[in-house]
DNA sequence: AAAGTTTACGTAATCGTTTGCGTAAATCAC
DNA sequence: GTGATTTACGCAAACGATTACGTAAACTTT
């Protein structure tokens, strides 16, 4: 810079403006800065910008694990949307771990980014680390798995909702005993599922049977640990409704191995509509959580909160849709049947 | 900084010296420096840090697509290996498109990275944007789709021998005429794949029928439209070989449409071992391309060559893993009729 | 014990931009 | 034509850490 200064007999500031497109630089010498800058492929130090600036053109985004598919997706369309805008993006995973959530919030920190896109690990139940963040003036959204005790833009599924549509669903097609696969019940998402499963069997007056609900079951294994465990059990069930994909394939794969005709005597529903559910032959009913819009909403929102001092807090719940496929579609068959 | 220096009645130099570990200064000081930056919760600024060094403790990471489990699964090793030696990750997306590609690069020299992992765009062709980078300081590491024109480290699957392996596979299995889908065909990895193809017929003296090529078909879409035309077509074929997995599925639900029954009338091979490839009933013969592998080693390799000056370069190609599964079982299924 | 070496820390310049403040020249009001 | 603005740019001080160099004090060597 102080070279294009010096070769233009002007100075550094002079170039930094003409290069910011300030209005208090005229028109001629921004395209002399300019034309100068492209011959020698100047393009400005990121770090002492953000140094003195002290912020940087760097949003975080911070996820359990980033090879899911709900949350690759979501961080693809974060990052196609803010680097039109000159941003990029940095990601930490927690891996499910709220050590490592708070580190990597105190490196995004020192990293001063413009903003935070952060699906809380499941044993978070404080955000101290969060506010941290906002105090230290960035903005913050969270996604998925949001805590409301700290006010910030969020945008999440409607867990409850989703729940109690899918678990009616099961029931009106007839399936009497419907076990409950959930994850870390710490975590407010899988409480609100497990309530939208009570609300509907509330609904139809019939009583939830504690016997048939299964916590920290979220990967395949554990999906199959669970199941087998609770034939094994012997406690009579006729249906499962997991809270993950992952684990309703376990479920799945247990009944295929051991014979049990899927849908006719046992029903299977999923959610996040992971890309084999509909796959598997039968397909497995699941809840699409619309990855792809929670992403373009948070990156809209966090680069409008970047850009207006005070710009609006959103708090949007999505409405996940139930997708009805074969694995729960036992009345068709008996219709069929008839 | 300043404060701390202040308080110890010493000076930032001393401080910095300490928080780094500076092997001049005392253990004495250390302790005390430490203590204080730990009472008041001080952390650096990167930014100021990164400035002074002309580095930043950050590996860019560029891939095609970040939502697609090949790259996913690699990203998420590369972030967990390096953010345990105090390095974070940006993340590019290139969609496939040169000059995003070399936008990207651009940026992350504008960041001073460390590293760079870069998986090419298929069009790619020149690396005068890679050369660019390493002129600057920037250790590269190429992943999956690489150039050898650029010296770099690189670690990539052995696609010929893995294209020849699967190919000889389904000729064992007694198939006659292979239809071969690739993607860009600008790519050495694509080429790569259709020399292997080539290899195996050549070996077992069978002609390449170059009606039965089909280029430019990676997604489902694409695999399902390739499928129909080559049906209609009329050119007799009984089994298909897909670079991609998801290409082959799209195979793979057109026979399963029109009746063709999988593995007897049409075998269908893919390529990358996608979740999905093993739930599909029938399974689909696919080659795992140790995803986990090249992230753990791409993020152990660019940590060793940012550490010390002259590391040795590798240049690995691992050997993909054919997965053999119904999809291209024909002669077992035969031996049971018999 | 004098000279040399090491240890532990201070001094001050530096990394490359940005920006509050100052100011000459140009423009405007009347 | 004089004073008041506005325009367009220069000056210089930041931002916060790092590091080459300098130097007292402590320690070795012979």
């Amino acid at each position: 810079m102080q070279d294009l200064a010096k070769e233009l007999k002007t100075t550094p500031a002079t170039v930094s403006r003409a290069l910011n497109n300030s209005p208090e630089i005229g028109e001629g010498m921004k395209k002399k800065v300019k034309a100068l800058a492209d011959k020698y492929n100047f393009r400005p130090n990121a770090h002492a910008s953000s140094l003195r600036k002290g912020k940087s053109k760097t949003i975080g985004v911070v996820v359990p694990y980033i090879n899911r598919h709900f949350f690759s997706t979501i961080i693809h369309y974060i990052e196609k949307y803010v680097s039109q805008e000159g941003y990029n993006v940095m990601i930490l995973q927690t891996e499910e771990n709220f050590e490592k959530e708070k580190e990597d919030i105190a490196l995004l920190i020192d990293q001063r980014v413009s903003g935070i896109i952060i699906s809380l690990s499941k044993p978070t139940i404080n955000c101290l680390h969060i506010k941290k963040a906002i105090d230290e003036g960035i903005k913050v959204i969270q996604i998925d798995n949001v805590l409301k005790s700290v006010n910030t833009s969020y945008i999440k599924t409607q867990d409850r909702e989703g729940a109690r549509i899918t678990t009616l669903h099961l029931l009106e097609q007839g399936y009497k005993k419907i076990a409950l696969f959930c994850g870390d019940m710490t975590s407010k998402l899988y409480q609100d599922r497990k309530q939208g499963y009570c609300d509907a069997h509330q609904e139809r007056d019939i009583p939830v049977d504690e016997r048939l609900f299964v916590a920290n079951t979220n990967s395949r294994k554990e999906g199959c640990k669970a199941m087998r465990k609770l034939i094994d059990s012997g406690v009579e069930f006729d249906a499962v409704f997991s809270s993950g994909d992952y684990a309703a394939l376990g479920a799945y794969l247990v009944c295929k191995e051991k014979g049990i005709a899927i849908p006719e005597k046992m029903g299977i529903a999923g959610f996040a509509n992971e890309h084999f559910a509909e796959l598997v032959t039968p397909a497995i009913t699941s809840s699409d959580q619309h990855s792809k819009e929670i992403g373009q909403l948070a990156a809209k929102q966090i680069l409008k909160e970047i850009n207006n001092k005070d710009a609006e807090l959103i708090k949007t719940s999505l409405l996940p849709e139930l997708i009805v496929r074969g694995s729960s579609l036992k009345s068709e068959k008996l219709k069929i049947k008839n």
